[in-house]
DNA sequence: GATTCGTGGGG
DNA sequence: TCCCCAAGAAT
């Protein structure tokens, strides 16, 4: 089948089957670039379900780039709190600056898109394509897969990447590019799923090596993932007389760079004794053991931690002291969120 | 090219 | 329970 048809066809299923997203300009009116960006910084690695609720609190909140820029990084990063990936939300901000700086107009072009921060490969054309409808070939793990499919590509993730990346932008028609990058998403999205495809209702059926050899779900080849390790760590909850609870601020990069925590000793491949944990505790206390083991699974670590209760009198120098009520206003990470609900729990 | 970066849902 | 993975970027 000719790729202008393919394209086509495609158009026309998503004509038919357009789905309604918070960020996604209705069929006929103009996308605005503001939504599109915030929409794809939060989307990248993370579900629409989870983005959503997201997406609606910054768009109330920040209405513009410019309401964006002015905010202070530690309310943006609280806001992110819960969503993952916190350099997302430094680099939104830092981003919002610069265009902000510029005039508050993004740049239309992928060229000029990709030298923004937190904006890449994939952000850069979907930006290009969707807001601005410039002939842009999107490429995400949607495209990757759908694209492996339908030639039957036999090399592996991710060294297969240029490969199929010449193959969408073969696919990527002049016409509508912005209906047609988030046409091929969708299509990855709710048809060219990661398991039990929908091939029986799919536009690009009839086309398709995959499907015409029977094992879709075969696509696309990847190379295996090391194993993730398992590191040990001690929480130390330390509670002041009125019953607030001690936070600290991590460093500004690495993982949850800038965001809050409850202090921790290092993270080990080895357990820590009782006696180790309260020898390396960040102040001397009557160090409690509290019950439950707490397990938090990152993208590279499986976390294991344990719980050490102290009451102070002073707060530590370079922490500070947060009511249990008022944890909502910290930019807390979903793992130190666990600890202070199994805190809270086992007294 | 390989690593580092979160979190929650689905099968 | 476990594994996969999601509109990837930065280093």
């Amino acid at each position: 089948m000719p790729k202008e048809s393919m394209a086509e066809q495609l158009l026309a299923w998503y004509d038919r089957h357009r789905r309604v997203l918070p960020w996604r300009a209705k069929a006929g009116e103009t996308a605005d670039p503001y939504r599109v960006w915030l929409s794809e910084i939060m989307l990248q690695q993370t579900t629409v379900a989870a983005v959503g609720p997201y997406f609606a609190s910054f768009l109330a909140r920040w209405p513009s780039v410019e309401a964006l820029a002015a905010a202070p990084l530690d309310d943006v990063l609280t806001a992110w709190a819960g969503l993952g990936y916190y350099a997302r939300a430094r680099n939104l901000h830092k981003c919002a600056q610069a265009v902000a700086a510029r005039g508050g107009d993004f740049p239309s072009d992928e060229a000029g898109l990709l030298e923004l921060p937190g904006i890449g490969a994939y952000t850069a054309a979907a930006i290009a394509a969707i807001a601005f409808d410039q002939r842009a070939a999107v490429m995400d793990g949607n495209v990757e897969r759908v694209v492996a499919r339908l030639y039957r590509v036999q090399s592996a993730l991710p060294a297969a990447k240029p490969e199929l990346r010449a193959l969408a932008d073969s696919l990527t028609p002049d016409q509508r590019p912005g209906d047609y990058a988030q046409a091929v998403m969708d299509l990855g999205a709710t048809i060219c799923t990661p398991r039990k495809p929908r091939c029986a209702l799919c536009p690009w059926r009839e086309a398709c090596a995959a499907f015409k050899a029977g094992d879709a779900e075969d696509y696309p080849r990847k190379t295996p993932k090391p194993e993730r390790p398992i590191l040990h760590a001690t929480a130390y909850w330390m509670t002041m007389p009125d019953g607030s609870v001690v936070l600290r601020r991590r460093k500004e990069e690495g993982l949850l760079g800038g965001m809050m925590e409850i202090p921790t000793n290092t993270w080990r491949a080895t357990p820590w004794t009782l006696d180790e944990a309260r020898g390396v505790a960040p102040v001397a206390a009557a160090w409690r053991d509290l019950p439950g083991n707490i397990r938090h699974v990152f993208t590279h670590i499986d976390l294991r931690l344990t719980l050490l209760s102290g009451s102070l009198r002073k707060v530590p120098d370079g922490m500070l002291a947060a009511s249990l009520d008022k944890l909502g206003d910290y930019a807390l990470p979903s793992v130190m969120r666990k600890i202070v609900s199994a805190a809270v729990k086992g007294g």
